[in-house]
DNA sequence: TAAACGGCTGACACCGGTGTCATAATATAA
DNA sequence: TTATATTATGACACCGGTGTCAGCCGTTTA
């Protein structure tokens, strides 16, 4: 069983091996009869280009890495889900590059991996799509990226991304209309772009039902259950305690849960907390969490699959996008009695 | 700025393409003189060998394929950090491939993945390791594999695991040493071989007590929470009910305490639940599980890194390991009352 | 002193594709 | 019909490495 090439399928179709090329890449000036006498041979011989030979020749290595740093593992196997859903369509692979975003080792590591990989393009998963100096850096290296669940910016990259803003008004608009007027708050990884943007969805929906905003109400967190562990146990010490808590994401929401029902707290009753993301946790603990849901799936999806047909020809226009969340409510919230 | 290749380092230190590439393999023959003069313009010149071209000519890609179907996302994270770690120490990749266990397409797409990515080695996760048809397939291709968590094979492939029958046999202990007579069991997913050896141990446990086995207290899961869920169901409505429920993994285990705790239960005074593997989850809840910790990443890391010096130079013996697994006990198990 | 041997080196083909360019075959225009 | 444009095709170099092999050199052995 020798091994089938581009020089077999060419021997055996009695033509050049560019003409194989050329059928095989959807080249035109190759006549019907002959495209269809070597398509015969692919099906005869079964024959797969070799990418490895493709890749020299085009100095193309059809991966895409994934660059990430997030605490939340689950949020992380989203953003693969759908990288994955995109390669796979296309025929590309996908390598993962989980490394440290603080550190000013980060540019060196990823010139290295571009080095050891010549990756065709890279997707940046919060918080690197806001990283300036790492952007500025691709784009001098002319590797093309494309940015997910990143903030706006007016250049032409390839952005998809949820409004955060608007669902976290949303959740908060929930709270409220269950007649919450003291909702704690727990920040988000202060490098995401996703924290000020909830923060800001937050305090809108405050001010738009004339609520003071109360400083003391706030926590850093940085989305790791850790985190919220931390910002929970300063929350629930409070005096008046709030009576809801909206953490910017379901591990942190998870947390407060946790430590409240250790305190044998009653959630919904005693306190009503929300979170962000709809991540599988949100719907394992009991009571359910009340969350945004956002499409991080098909967000990543669209970023590769852009940028995979970007890399195949460059587009003009830059592809920025913006999918919408939704509000689930669950068990986790209820009216303040 | 030029690319720097192995042909620039070669005129730039005055000797072949071939001596350089001598020196970047380590490969004798070469006179410590020339060798420095060539490592000097390495580093002068800021050089890295292009793996593609590499590849190419060693017909290799420097790539790990790591194949997965598994309903637990927080396993294959852990999967993935372990790999991840080896194939940072070595230089290689990460080529992630999800794929669906059951189907005759699986060989086919198999196929087609090794075609058109030219894997150096295959990471076999659960339940891959244990597939006959596919370690067959793989060893007629000759294609490199190491399996993960598998069954023990008296043959010379490689393979590291952890003890599932002494970890469940110790968990079972741990109940009964609480005073549980009437513990209910929940199996993971019958194409696993960690299944039938969790189960095992649970038996050999009561056994070694003189409890009796009963059947009725078995229920049929598959490792994901929602058949948790079913199978909690099934257990809670038990009359008497079990005073103690072991599920085969934290997933299925928290299932079984939302369910129950939904049912005003109070774990674990009126029921103990416990889990298996340490996963995150199983500390994100309250109370949380009681478990077996698993070195789920250890163990991928070793079979990684071995799996890669197979790869570089086969070996003869086989390298088959089976690491310790240890008891976590948490607030959702304790004595009878 | 000649033959044999070992370490060191480079020329050259090769891996399996793609890009460039010249040329042959065909279609269109004059 | 001839000149010209267009399409189809293949020869050949090239991508950046590695494998093979021959040749050079200085030592050791007979």
């Amino acid at each position: 069983m020798k091994k089938v090439t581009i020089n077999s399928v060419a021997s055996h179709a009695g033509v050049s091996k560019k003409t194989v090329s050329r059928v095989l890449n959807n080249e035109p000036n190759v006549s019907a009869a002959t495209r269809e006498k070597v398509l015969a041979v692919f099906k005869e011989l079964d024959y797969t280009p070799n990418p490895i030979a493709r890749g020299l020749a085009q100095n193309r290595s059809f991966i895409i890495g994934c660059l990430y740093d997030n605490p939340s593992k689950s949020y992380i196997t989203r953003v693969q889900t759908g990288a994955l859903e995109a390669c796979k369509e296309n025929n590309y692979n996908l390598l993962i590059h989980p490394c440290e975003f603080r550190g000013e080792a980060l540019i060196n590591n990823i010139e290295q991996l571009l080095q050891t990989s010549r990756l065709d393009g890279i997707v940046l998963t919060p918080p690197f799509g806001d990283f300036a100096e790492l952007v500025a850096f691709l784009k001098s290296k002319k590797i093309p990226y494309a940015r997910v669940a990143s903030a706006l910016l007016q250049d032409d990259s390839i952005s998809v991304r949820s409004n955060d803003e608007q669902g976290a008004f949303e959740i908060t608009e929930h709270l409220i209309s269950l007649g919450h007027k003291s909702i704690a708050f727990i920040k988000g990884h202060p490098d995401h772009s996703a924290t000020q943007q909830r923060f800001k969805g937050y305090r809108r929906s405050l001010a738009s039902h004339g609520i003071e905003f109360d400083e003391r109400l706030v926590e850093e967190g940085n989305f790791s259950y850790h985190s919220g562990v931390d910002s929970a146990r300063s929350i629930l010490d409070l005096s008046p305690r709030p009576t809801a808590v909206f953490a910017s994401n379901d591990y942190m929401a998870a947390a407060v849960l946790k430590l409240a029902t250790q305190r044998q707290l009653k959630v919904p009753d005693d306190i009503s907390i929300a979170g962000f993301d709809n991540a599988p946790i949100a719907r394992h603990i009991w009571p359910g969490l009340t969350t945004i849901a956002q499409p991080v799936e098909e967000m990543t999806k669209q970023a590769v699959t852009q940028l995979i047909s970007h890399i195949a020809q460059p587009q003009e226009q830059p592809y920025q996008v913006t999918l919408e969340s939704r509000l689930i409510t669950r068990e986790s919230t209820s009216a303040i009695k």
